[in-house]
DNA sequence: TTGTGTTTTATTGCCTCC
DNA sequence: GGAGGCAATAAAACACAA
């Protein structure tokens, strides 16, 4: 390893080194880097007397590199003043003071956007397990909400065809007691495949927002659509039920937000 | 010893500021 | 217009495995 000053000068190696540095050790070390430095320079006189250039780069001694390592940690640029007295203290050229600094701020610019790249990698990994996640519970709901459709339109197709058959035999006398009967059981059975099925739905899922569902739909009681109405109202009640027996196959509509205008404008 | 990858020093060209 | 900074790059020095 090469750690001779490129300017040649002997003062690099006495008027920075701190005083920490200036053991037996240490003076052996600079011993042979002043040796190495002479026989370099003992070298370069011979190329040149020779006629070729002696553009050889050389590294800067560990000394030189720790007492502008010292600088950067407190200032990463250097006033003109400042550096020229630095390159006369450090027996460099100020202009190789220059290029170190630039250098040395190019290499901590590459350290820093290492760091952001991990720090900013990490948060993208989280950012899409999370999103991963909320991927697979939306899936889930699609597929439960579509499973719910198919079994209320279920319903409400037998129940629009028990209405029917009943349309058959609607001169019998006795029929208004057995309709109205049906009309409750079949209700009750229809609301509350729907009513539990939404329970499930909440209580399957554990984001707060499903459970939204379970709220707007709780207060929906089949007896109050047919329980206590009087008879004379059961022909009114056949017509809606004819009607909402459509509507309610499509009351689920993952497009459309379900409306409970039906259910308010009838109390 | 040698080939190869990495680090460090230095250059070049362009841009901005005074 | 000159000084200085930055990005890109060259080239020497260095580290290290085979």
């Amino acid at each position: 390893m090469n750690h001779s000053s490129s300017s040649g000068s002997m003062d690099a190696f006495i008027s920075i080194s701190p005083p920490e540095e200036k053991d037996s050790k240490n003076e052996e070390v600079y011993s042979r880097e002043f040796q190495a430095m002479l026989d370099g320079l003992e070298e370069e006189d011979k190329l040149e007397e020779a006629g070729q250039a002696t553009e050889k780069k050389k590294r800067l001694s560990m000394v030189q590199v720790k007492a502008l390592e010292k600088i950067f940690e407190v200032e990463s640029k250097v006033e003109p003043d400042r550096k020229v007295k630095l390159a006369e203290e450090l027996g460099l050229q100020p202009r190789q003071v220059a290029i170190w600094f630039q250098n040395r701020r190019a290499r901590w610019k590459t350290k820093q956007l290492e760091k952001d790249y991990v720090v900013l990698k990490a948060n993208y990994d989280a950012l899409k397990l999370d999103y991963n996640n909320l991927q697979q519970e939306n899936d889930a709901l699609t597929a439960e909400l579509r499973d719910l459709k198919a079994k209320v339109k279920e319903d409400c197709d037998k129940f629009s065809e028990k209405i029917k058959d009943h349309d058959l035999c609607e001169n019998d006398d006795d029929s208004t007691g057995i309709v109205k009967e049906e009309i409750d059981v079949n209700a009750q059975l229809l609301m509350s495949h729907a009513s539990s099925s939404f329970q499930v739905n909440g209580s399957s899922s554990s984001s707060d927002s499903s459970n939204h569902h379970h709220q707007w739909f709780q207060p929906f009681e089949p007896r109050m659509i047919v329980g206590n109405m009087h008879q004379s109202q059961l022909v009114k009640v056949e017509e809606q039920c004819m009607i909402t027996a459509e509507e309610c196959c499509n009351f689920f509509s993952v497009d459309q937000a379900p409306s409970l205008q039906w259910y308010f404008t009838g109390q």
